[in-house]
RNA sequence: GGUGGGGUACCGAAGCGGUUAAACGGGGCAGACUGUAAAUCUGCUGGGCCACGCCCUACGUAGGUUCGAAUCCUACCCCCACCA
């Protein structure tokens, strides 16, 4: 039903579309995050003029508020966000990691404490593929158990083994309900392993036996390892993962991240980054890497904020008055920065599928990265 | 003209004999953010230096008291309020 098809493949790097009860999904794609069922800042057809052909929300936000059944009652996060193109919903894992002080990961699943009033919860796989069912997006995810950045092997070895086994009860419980009537829904596995070569390929043999999945998601990456040790748990999983199968690189990532990523195999991507970082003032800029845009040197700038791109901010704002808008906390300057970010990351990815078609990728690739990180270094000894 | 209050770093504002290059706020200058508890958080903000220590210059101006003053005294110059 999700059949992948790869039109064009450089290297590793694949151009491709996967298709989805809303639509299309052409890849390499980059996913804006909408964790409360909203980009934040952004109306749909906003983040829908950026060229995003999907978005992804959030299990444990939306099951905490408003409620899932809230959701399902309205007609579904399609209805209810007014989005209509593909969704993707996490699972909560990633809450489970970074609220893991109100939180006990036990065998069952995780018992967690609301970071709005504090009541108690408990998160079994079953009740997360539950509660994603009742959201209703084309795309869900399996409750896994990540790893902090720099765990030890021995705790690594253990979420990977139980991200496993709650797979198991995930896929059971999916099956059951998917023969119910309800939305068209397809569920992605989670590969866990930390840094650790053998157990991401250890991670990628049992995940494929488990199920006969439509992508894979590779998690735990960006949370605090080398950029190196990302890359080589990239390398791995591409020689072990089937071609026939998107890969979904999760909470990557910023430009270069991106366009590492693809050139080591992976299809898809979601992050937080262009919103967050709009939201504190942040641009990514063709040829300047990542600009600040409340430095006092861009007070009288009448340029666009990115000569390079196409945006709605770039076609008619200037940097002198979007720096205006930050410095004196307009919230105007929150989303135009916000919708400049999500723009940069969706055509870069756009580029790059251009190029991996045309067979230029490699090279092309190579210079924009060599380009955007020289920018950076002379943003940095410029800046001191 | 009289009475009272006040003049502190870019701005506002504490301090009211030593631990004060001077709290705090703002402004300014930079940085961080990667499956969003984030329109958030963190630094720096008198100058100089063969700087993890030293030297200059600083609390309206000029003198004075004191071992030591932004802090006490005197004069002067400004500002504010009220009364004439």
């Amino acid at each position: 039903m999700f059949a992948f098809t790869t039109t064009r493949t450089v290297g590793a790097a694949r151009a491709g579309s996967f298709r989805l009860p809303h639509g299309e999904v052409r890849t390499p794609a980059f996913m804006p995050v909408g964790t409360q069922a909203t980009v934040k800042t952004l109306t749909a057809e906003e983040v829908e003029a950026t060229g995003a052909e999907i978005v992804l929300a959030n299990t444990y936000h939306l099951f905490l508020r408003p409620g899932h059944e809230v959701v399902r009652e309205l007609g579904g996060l399609h209805a209810f966000m007014n989005w209509r193109r593909p969704i993707l919903t996490d699972s909560g894992g990633y809450q489970v990691f970074s609220l893991a002080a109100l939180g006990e990961v036990r065998e069952d699943g995780v018992v967690f404490q609301s970071h709005i009033d504090g009541s108690r919860h408990l998160f079994t796989p079953e009740r997360v593929i539950e509660i994603q069912r009742a959201l209703g997006a084309d795309v869900i995810m399996a409750f896994d158990q990540l790893p902090p950045g720099g765990a030890p092997r021995e705790v690594a070895l253990a979420a990977h083994e139980r991200t496993l086994r709650w797979l198991d009860r995930c896929r059971d419980r999916f099956a059951a309900l998917a023969a119910e009537p309800g939305p068209a829904q397809t569920l992605l596995p989670i590969v866990q392993g930390g840094v650790f070569a053998d157990l991401r390929r250890d991670a990628a043999r049992r995940v494929l036996e488990i199920g006969d999945w439509d992508a894979v998601a590779i998690g735990g990456l960006s949370v605090g390892e080398s950029k190196s040790a990302m890359w080589e748990v990239l390398e791995v999983l591409d020689a072990e993962l089937p071609a026939s199968l998107p890969r979904y690189l999760m909470g990557v990532g910023y430009p270069d991240d991106l366009l590492e990523a693809i050139r080591r195999g992976v299809d898809l991507f979601d992050c937080v980054a262009p919103t967050r970082n709009g939201r504190n003032g942040t641009a990514w800029v063709e040829g300047e890497g990542q600009i600040n845009i409340r430095a006092g040197r861009f007070k009288l700038d009448a340029g666009p904020l990115d000569p390079a791109c196409d945006c709605y901010t770039c076609r008619n704002y200037t940097r002198a008055y979007l720096r205006h808008l930050f410095v004196a906390g307009e919230v105007l300057g929150l989303r135009l920065l916000s919708l400049h970010n999500v723009r940069f990351l969706v055509r870069l990815a756009e580029r790059a599928r251009a190029a991996i078609e045309a067979e230029t990728f490699e090279g092309w690739s190579e210079d924009w990265l060599a380009r955007y990180r020289s920018a950076r270094a002379a943003n940095e000894g410029g800046m001191a």
